[in-house]
DNA sequence: TGTACATCAGTGAACGCGCGTTCACTGATGTAC
DNA sequence: TGTACATCAGTGAACGCGCGTTCACTGATGTAC
């Protein structure tokens, strides 16, 4: 269609630049990064970065809500059709930490971009809110958790992201610290102790043995 | 001493600065502060900034040294005489928080200033590893939180003041919050449920009692 | 204690590159008929 | 389907302020005797 081909071109150059934007941003603050680099590594003119953005700003806005978008698309797409809301909030975890770990730079450019979420009302903590609530209901952790729970959980899952970048884990001992970090948490907020330890085995099992991504419809089926 | 003169006055020079940039840095980050508004802010010419840091980035480092020994400094002193590791572990969150508390703008030029430190072999984080090395030896916490304990605690941590940052916490709610997180947190550790309701509910009580500062002589006994 | 000299820190004008922003122009894409 | 026109996005040269850095000079502080 004509309007596609045209959203496209537009399309295009905008990817580009946050692309280019998501490249660079894990080496230094956006604040130090020249536009002139932003468009050479992207590869459009200058003018075209105006004709996208307001201002450094909305560019760094921009990405953080790009970034942001897909993990929370992915967390949806993993957790789509798990109704124990035990294995719902571990699974969140499970997919932020895949994330960091295949998505380094992304994650890099999303803690640069972002200002602070520990709030339990802001919007991007719906979804824990709701676990919690949920993991209440069935007495799976204890009433107290609904008001502070929010909070202790972006903690934690803060501290295992950074860690991924930090410390450059592998899957490997990615895996084993989101299985001790999930114990921990879980147990902290009231689950049953041997439900948590199988939650967090699971989980951790589940992210030890995750594919590495194959958008490739070729590579579905890795040949090992 | 005519010596201590001498230092005096390059020692004012550069406070100065330091003060003016953890002044400066709360509102934006500092990328994105010119060297003209530091000096101007700090009273001092612009060649005196040279005088005292290489650039824009020893000055960061210098202004997190600072403050990071002063909560060092806080941290001990809180915790000095107190044996028992569980408290010394709850002393040092509590006093974290009082810190956010009495000093925000310091606290965010730490944020803006410091880079990661979730590692387990973090300089900043031995007392850390310390203490739970120590909760452990005396059968306060399970053993596998000697290996992800530190990254757990840190997490908490960072929350808890990024918490009292961003939803601008009054010592009460800020009190109440730091009582369910160090419940959560050191249950989730291992600690039995009553000794850590105990720990937590002392350090919550503590922190909301603490008088605010008075480091003048005049002001040490509170009219109230 | 006083004087003469040495060193150290402070100062702000001057410099000039870097960088954000603009804009007139071009070429691509979409629309009308 | 073809042609003529309209709109939209891309481009990069040009502009000029902002900002980091330098440096010759001044005044304060320290030292020798």
């Amino acid at each position: 269609m004509a309007t596609e081909k045209r959203e496209s071109r537009a399309f295009r150059t905008r990817s580009a630049l946050i692309a280019a934007g998501v490249d660079l941003i894990a080496d230094r603050p956006l604040e130090a990064i020249p536009i002139d680099d932003l468009v050479s590594t992207a590869g459009v003119g200058k003018g075209s970065f105006f004709n996208h953005f307001r201002d450094k700003s909305g560019f760094s806005e921009a990405i953080a809500l790009e970034i942001r978008a897909e993990i929370e698309t992915r967390i949806g797409t993993a957790n789509h059709g798990v109704s124990d809301p035990l294995k719902r909030f571990a699974g969140g975890m499970q997919s932020l930490t895949d994330y960091a770990l295949t998505h380094r730079k992304e994650t890099i450019a999303l803690l640069r971009t972002s200002v602070g979420f520990t709030s339990r009302d802001h919007p991007l903590n719906e979804g824990v809110r709701a676990d919690i609530d949920a993991c209440i209901t069935a007495g799976l952790m204890r009433k107290e958790a609904a008001r502070t729970g929010v909070m202790f959980w972006i903690g934690l899952s803060s501290a295992m992201v950074a860690n991924v970048l930090e410390d450059e884990l592998s899957r490997q001992r990615a895996s084993e610290k989101l299985e001790q970090i999930l114990l921990f948490g879980l147990i902290g907020l009231g689950a049953p102790e041997d439900k948590a330890a199988k939650v967090a085995e699971d989980a951790a099992y589940a992210l030890r043995h995750n594919q590495p991504e194959h958008k490739d419809p070729n590579s579905e089926k890795p040949s090992i």
